[in-house]
DNA sequence: CTTGACCCTGTAGTTGGATACGGATCATAT
DNA sequence: ATATGATCCGTATCCAACTACAGGGTCAAG
């Protein structure tokens, strides 16, 4: 067969079982067909779809702003200039976020090296990343 | 003056106010000095580390891996060996996190050309990413 | 010497995300 | 046919991380 149940899908992804209904509830996984006794049956596609959510979940996206990553796969014919709006700003928001992993890459590895090399007292500066911005909307004034 | 109010600090790093002393007690801030009445007084740098409170959760660190991040950078002359551990662990973590986002970027991307050329029905891979992951700890047995 | 903006502490409430629990039905190996 | 283990649903509980009071002090401007 070709399906997954609850139990396996949960096991497989990590995820505990409850978690899974709760996702199906939010939105972010597909109702899944059902067999005689109610039991779900899902394809086998939605382990990934749990792993992804996991793993962007890490990423420190919320279930709402997955969903929306989700939605954009599925392209239902509609709309193509709304899809890439959202694609758009998340691609923004996703240079972000690795811009700040570097940043952050980069001064631990500074403080690694210093520590390795002086056997100790290097610093880490990964304040200093953000001395010098003001964060987009000033205060009106 | 070199010091910052709590009012200033808070609409300078764009946090509220109440959770800048939530951090405080948390232990993500210094308790900074305080003038006769008892006003906070924080150092100038505190901003910094605001910011980069603000931008490590967006990246899905905890406020407990944040505080480890943060003590990295103190340096109390003692067991360098443990710096080294946690920021080897750290930069472990920063890779992963690194690697995912690069993925869901190229999927992006591929959605949007896809978008822009056909006009429509480009589809979203990035659930393949984790296609082929069998996530560490297996059952035993 | 009052008004309004700021700050204090302590505690309670909220939100998002996940888990747990109770009581019932379904599956299956002995 | 009965014990064991999955699954069902609905509701309740939990935790991290905020956020919002209440009730009161501080202080500069008018």
């Amino acid at each position: 067969m070709n399906t997954l149940s609850i139990g396996t899908l949960a096991r497989e992804s990590r995820v505990n079982i409850e978690t899974i209904r709760f996702y199906e509830r939010k939105g972010l996984l597909p109702k899944p067909p059902r067999n005689e006794s109610g039991y779900r049956q899902f394809p086998a596609e939605t382990l990934e779809q749990v792993r992804f959510i996991r793993k962007a979940k890490e990423l420190g996206f919320t279930l709402k702003e997955i969903a929306q990553l989700l939605s954009l796969r599925i392209v239902p014919g509609a709309s193509c200039a709304e899809v890439l709006k959202t694609a758009e700003v998340k691609l923004q928001e996703i240079d972000e976020k690795i811009i700040v992993l570097k940043g952050i890459q980069k001064a631990l590895r500074n403080l690694t090296a210093a520590c390795r090399i002086e056997g100790a007292g290097g610093e880490c500066h990964f304040l200093e990343l953000f001395s010098h911005q003001d964060d987009k909307k000033k205060k009106k004034g």
